[in-house]
DNA sequence: TGTACATCAGTGAACGCGCGTTCACTGATGTAC
DNA sequence: TGTACATCAGTGAACGCGCGTTCACTGATGTAC
């Protein structure tokens, strides 16, 4: 079946798609053109119609990652409900909730790609700074703590949220690795004014896929 | 010069040095035996006089790497006086240090290599587990904070460190990044009960390198 | 409506390169006599 | 002390494999007449 109902743009985002989660999975430099091209049913000469080289796949991906004007779309699986109270207690819930955890695949990239990205090249860090400033922007608008600067809290509270996901990954207990996302959870709602909730787990709901946005 | 002054262990020793200094830098799927073998002035065929494969000196510097009794040696350029006055203050301070944060090759590995061990096995995660629960141990020890519970901060404070150099380092703005360190340094010292001192620089002298300890 | 041709996305064999690994060889050191 | 041999760490050419990339080919779709 050579030819399905798509067009070309349809499988040039397929194959994004595809490798997405396939560099979050694996990393970005552990996934060969076949195994992307496997993700969207095609094989790897194909490739070379929709890209100009891996390392242009590599650029775009990134753009995808980062630069979506949306980022709260970078990472999916969550429903954030932005003009709603307390946005930035959301964030952080959801953030650190065991869906996020469990999602390798639609993971946030500052969660699954860190270190790759300190490797890389400048457009890969600028984009990485800039979902992290977007991060720390919406959690200082949202914060209610008076005391101290709201500034150095919320990168303080961004730095948890990404940082105590990172590490929780990286564990290899998942009771100690889930401890770990509860004690920054109720540090970060403490540093940002927000109420500490009884039932921690958040109220995050899973989405199917977003829809395939334009551009 | 085929036989220099050294034997058998000495070489051995400075293959996993080599090696664990362009993991630090590249990561671990990055690294080429070539790459490691040069670094100790070798040529790649006498890599396997020492090692069976790659994957048991990947495990050797893991073990060299996480499971040092002495975490703090693990990573490298930083004095800490463990006898001294709050030796949590002097980890954090030297942790999220501009020192810890340029010498990439003598980094603390949970730094260099999260996303890397996230993606590896049952040994790498435990290991790496282990080194973060040791730091966290020290931190609750040493904390000075009444409020709450230390075991909970100390884990936040241990998120932090971690959490705030690895997204500092993923940066591209050497000033974002570091007012992200501060950001981060001040709060985990408010969150340890300890006093933020006035200059922000640590106190961390620089170690030529730690005598090579047996086994 | 039907035929012939152009277009074009995708195929899969093939190429080149890098890297992990092997192995016959080298040459210095240590030892037996 | 001197000679012959064993040992052994390291060398570097070679092999095989995986992967990025190329390219001639295929076969479905669209279009001209």
């Amino acid at each position: 079946m050579p030819y399905p109902v798509g067009h070309s743009i349809a499988i040039r985002s397929g194959i994004i798609d595809s490798a997405r989660k396939l560099f979050n999975r694996y990393g970005f430099d552990n996934v060969s053109i076949d195994q992307i091209m496997s993700g969207t049913g095609l094989t790897r000469g194909g490739f070379y119609g929709h890209f100009k080289s891996k390392s242009d796949l590599y650029a775009e991906v990134l753009g995808c990652f980062f630069t979506d004007p949306n980022w709260e779309n970078c990472w999916e699986g969550v429903e954030i409900d932005f003009a709603g109270k307390d946005p930035g207690a959301q964030v952080v819930r959801a953030y650190l909730s065991s869906q996020h955890f469990e999602n390798v695949e639609n993971s946030c990239p500052m969660v699954a790609l860190p270190s790759d990205v300190a490797r890389s090249g400048k457009s890969a860090r600028a984009a990485f700074e800039n979902v992290f400033c977007a991060m720390v922007n919406l959690l200082e608008r949202s914060s209610k703590n008076g005391a101290g600067s709201r500034q150095v809290q919320a990168k303080a509270i961004a730095a948890l949220c990404v940082g105590g996901m990172v590490v929780a990954r990286a564990m290899n207990d998942r009771g100690v690795a889930d401890e770990l996302r509860d004690a920054c959870l109720s540090v970060a709602l403490e540093l940002g004014g927000w109420e500490v909730s009884t039932h921690r787990q958040t109220k995050a709901k899973k989405r199917l896929r977003r829809a395939p946005t334009s551009a």
